[in-house]
DNA sequence: ATGTCCGCTAAAAGCGGA
């Protein structure tokens, strides 16, 4: 079985690219993020053509997640248990965000995620994305009492090392490299999880993200974001991952690639 | 070589967000 996760940044934008996609890369279960499009907007049609199911998570503008699959949808989750919504500097209320969708999908339970950015250590956007880490974990430590093969895939805003990132000395301060952000990391995998390492098809480092600006996907000055973390039952059926970074070139790109995880039939 | 791109708006140029 092929899972696949992708922050496609925009699904309407994409749709071109994320059709063809599907046609070569012939994923079971994609995981996507980054909609920017309404539930009811999704292009489930021309999706649907190619023989996936979807269930989507969107609101319209900004964020929303979704999980595409051929090998069946069931027990479709939207949001994290007790998930927390952000609240701005100066703002009465949370607002909830859709950045969560779970579904089991022939047998294997997948979460397709997208974590805050958190934009500065230290701004409202940064306690959200340690609050709503904070929510994930717990969320999969729920679901983890059962012995089913179990993954969480997606955007996760965190460069898991120094190395993860094209250079560590350009990122002195910033969000996505911080010790609490990776503590988040550590303490997720701490539930019973383990982190899938894709192979990268070029270059050492399996990055998963280019800014669109400055040249980076040309220089290769990329991060590595997108992760995948799967339970024991999971991770043993792993038969290969690499980042498809293929579908970074050319025109009509999302900024990052998606990466792929191969099973063994269970 | 893509020297950003996306979607939204008391809208067609400027903005927030990434």
């Amino acid at each position: 079985m092929r899972i696949a996760t992708w922050n496609v940044n925009s699904v309407s934008a994409r749709l071109p690219r994320l059709l063809d996609w599907l046609g070569t890369a012939e994923p079971d279960v994609l995981c996507l993020q980054e909609l920017k499009c309404a539930e009811d907007a999704f292009p489930s049609g021309e999706i649907g053509e190619l023989g996936y199911e979807v269930a989507a998570h969107g609101t319209g503008r900004w964020n929303g997640v979704a999980v595409l699959s051929r090998v069946g949808l069931e027990e479709v989750r939207r949001g994290l248990l007790d998930e927390p919504g952000y609240l701005a500097d100066g703002a009465m209320f949370e607002t909830k965000e859709p950045r969560a969708i779970g579904a089991t999908c022939g047998g294997i339970r997948v979460w397709s995620v997208y974590v805050p950015n958190g934009r500065e250590v230290g701004h409202a956007h940064y306690a959200y994305k340690l609050r709503w880490l904070d929510a994930l974990r717990a969320t999969a430590a729920a679901e983890l009492s059962s012995p089913r093969p179990f993954a969480v895939l997606g955007d996760f805003n965190i460069a898991p090392t120094d190395a993860d990132v094209w250079d560590i000395t350009a990122f002195d301060g910033c969000t996505h490299v911080s010790e609490q952000e990776r503590k988040a990391l550590t303490a997720l995998a701490e539930t019973g999880l383990t982190e899938v390492r894709p192979r990268a098809l070029k270059y050492d480092v399996a990055f998963t993200y280019w800014d669109y600006r400055q040249l980076r996907f040309p220089n290769n000055q990329g991060m590595r974001i997108d992760l995948i973390f799967g339970n024991e039952a999971f991770t043993s059926l792993v038969a290969d991952s690499y980042v498809d970074r293929e579908a970074r070139k050319g025109k009509g790109t999302s900024d990052h690639a998606p990466v792929v995880v191969d099973l063994t039939a269970p």
